[in-house]
RNA sequence: GGUCGGUUGGCCGAGUGGUUAGGCAGCGGUCUGCAAAACCGUGUACGGCGGUUCGAAUCCGCCACUGACCUCCA
């Protein structure tokens, strides 16, 4: 039986119950990353998002298929662009094919979306690979009356489509002001209204990337690409199309517009918007010239990062704010996700050897009912992550002998804290240390360990201190316990 | 300028017309030879001014500050 589920409609600004188009399935799209720069945090917001939402649905018992895209095609230009003239004038080879540089960056891309440890997409398409398709669609627009071909470009025709359709209903414009605030950029005299914005352009003689088309030599415009392969990937009409909120407009209204324009009907039934990370204060963004990238995250290496911070301390910070709300970065938020997740994943591992007895004095079916709430309400992962620190609680006192559980309902929170954990939330304990000399580095610890256990037998407390502290001056940290002394390396 | 949002305790961040968010830090305690770690417990809050109400931080109005979008952007 699958769960009722709200989620927050853009489309109509608010809750609403969520049925899927096809009972027991959903087809999901989401806008992935312009592959020109090195992935960024904002990036992993995005697909943080909807990987949670992924695997929540799947979770819940429905089969989707998740598409999300890579935007290959559109705004790349050649590095050279802005250098001095002697780099153009530099061997071809010299310059970054701007499929290298696609290449480069989707490489990054998936590799940190791989130590984010986010799902796969079902379907990852490029933009590139579908320029046929886009070509079609620019031919329905076309024969539509909504575009108009102007010097070798197709333009969509923005004032003709308001006059018979909302434009502007996504994002909450309307036409008068848009076209009140647009007007001043002119000097375009191949659009008929600054509104309008390119389905097919054409490629000037410098630009590499292009593709023969019926109006010539040129390259889809960037909104196309969404319109197009989810349409074919997904069905003319389908669940959920997700995006970061800065893509409403002009994107995902220009994507409206052209299904409309190309189909005759919305695309879309359930737009969803994750917001933005701020860096005090302010959007973190390429643009801005204020985003840090993901790999100097995980790296410590950079001005602002007072340290490294794990792809899963990452993934959890994120996940303690609701994907609506704008998430400020900070050194200090950051460590507090850190140290928190830590504590939660202890308590997970622990849950195996609980002591268990003939009755509970806790409530695990309510723990688990208050979880799957949370997430059925629009996604709510920091009330379902509060939920989980309850859990915590529970697990410690039960481990302390100030509360007891029965061994129905130990298996009952086991399976929660699994399904939340590390199938919904999608954390993964990080493991210390790979390298080839762990094995022997363990050794030689334990020896030491050794060497301080029988100097604290002999309350030879000098030589016992020394140990410890000069352990932990490399970076060792000696915990000594009931059952014994143990160690773990600081990351 | 237009449109939409935000303003919560030391920090991050939920939520709600009257009842505990949660995490981190702080403080107290347990444990320890001492410490660290771990665990348990715990105080502080809802931008300002009015209004509606038995009661508002939660609804309404005004003001202040701040952000996003309006060009490429997750």
């Amino acid at each position: 039986m699958i769960q009722e589920i709200q989620i927050y409609n853009t489309l109509t600004r608010k809750k609403e119950v969520f049925e899927p188009l096809v009972p027991g399935k959903v087809g999901l799209y989401v806008c992935g990353p312009t592959v020109y720069g090195p992935p960024h945090l904002g990036h992993a917001r995005s697909a943080i998002t909807f990987d949670l939402l992924f695997r929540f649905l799947k979770q819940i018992g429905y089969k989707v298929r998740y598409v999300r895209n890579i935007t290959d095609v559109g705004h790349l230009v050649a590095d050279a662009d802005e250098g001095e003239d002697k780099i153009a004038k530099q061997a071809k080879l010299d310059e970054l094919e701007p499929m290298e540089v696609v290449q480069k960056y989707t490489l990054m891309y998936h590799k940190a979306m791989e130590l984010l440890n986010l799902e796969a997409p079902s379907i990852e398409p490029r933009a590139s690979g579908h320029i046929i398709e886009q070509i079609e669609d620019v031919k329905r627009i076309l024969a539509s009356g909504f575009a108009y071909e102007s010097n070798g470009s197709v333009y969509f025709d923005v004032e003709k489509f308001a006059q018979s359709h909302d434009y502007g209903k996504l994002s909450g414009r309307k036409i008068e002001d848009l076209i009140c605030n647009t007007r001043t950029l002119d000097g375009q005299d191949e659009k008929r209204s600054g509104l309008d914005f390119a389905i097919w352009k054409k490629a000037s003689p410098e630009h590499i990337m292009r593709w023969p088309s019926p109006w010539g030599e040129g390259f889809p415009g960037w909104h196309m690409e969404c319109t197009a392969m989810s349409c074919k990937y997904l069905g003319e009409t389908f669940d959920i199309h997700g995006g970061g909120m800065d893509l409403t407009f002009p994107h995902h209204e220009a994507e409206i517009a052209q299904s409309v324009a190309a189909r005759g009907h919305e695309a879309v039934r359930y737009w969803m918007h994750n917001n933005m990370i701020t860096l005090n204060g302010q959007k973190m963004g390429k643009s801005l010239g204020n985003a840090i990238s993901l790999e100097q995250f995980f790296t410590g290496n950079h001005p602002l990062l007072e340290k490294a911070y794990s792809p899963m301390t990452i993934r959890f910070f994120m996940l303690q704010a609701h994907y609506r709300s704008t998430l400020d970065f900070s050194n200090e938020a950051l460590q507090a996700a850190e140290k928190g997740m830590e504590r939660l994943l202890k308590a997970v591992a622990k849950i195996e050897s609980l002591p268990v007895s003939d009755t509970s004095s806790v409530n695990i079916a309510e723990l688990s009912a208050n979880c799957y709430a949370a997430m059925a309400d629009d996604m709510n992962s920091p009330i379902a992550i509060s939920y989980l620190f309850e859990g915590v609680k529970i697990i410690n006192s039960v481990a302390d002998g100030k509360a007891t559980i029965t061994a129905a309902d130990c298996d009952a929170l086991k399976t929660l804290f699994d399904a939340f954990v590390f199938e919904i939330l999608g954390l993964k304990a990080e493991a210390q240390s790979e390298s080839g000399n762990s094995e022997v580095l363990n050794d030689v610890v334990s020896l030491l360990m050794k060497l301080r256990a029988d100097a604290k037998a002999n309350k030879d407390w000098a030589t016992s201190d020394k140990i410890r502290n000069e352990l932990s001056a490399i970076g060792f940290e000696i915990k000594d316990t009931k059952e014994g002394m143990s160690w773990e390396l600081r990351k």
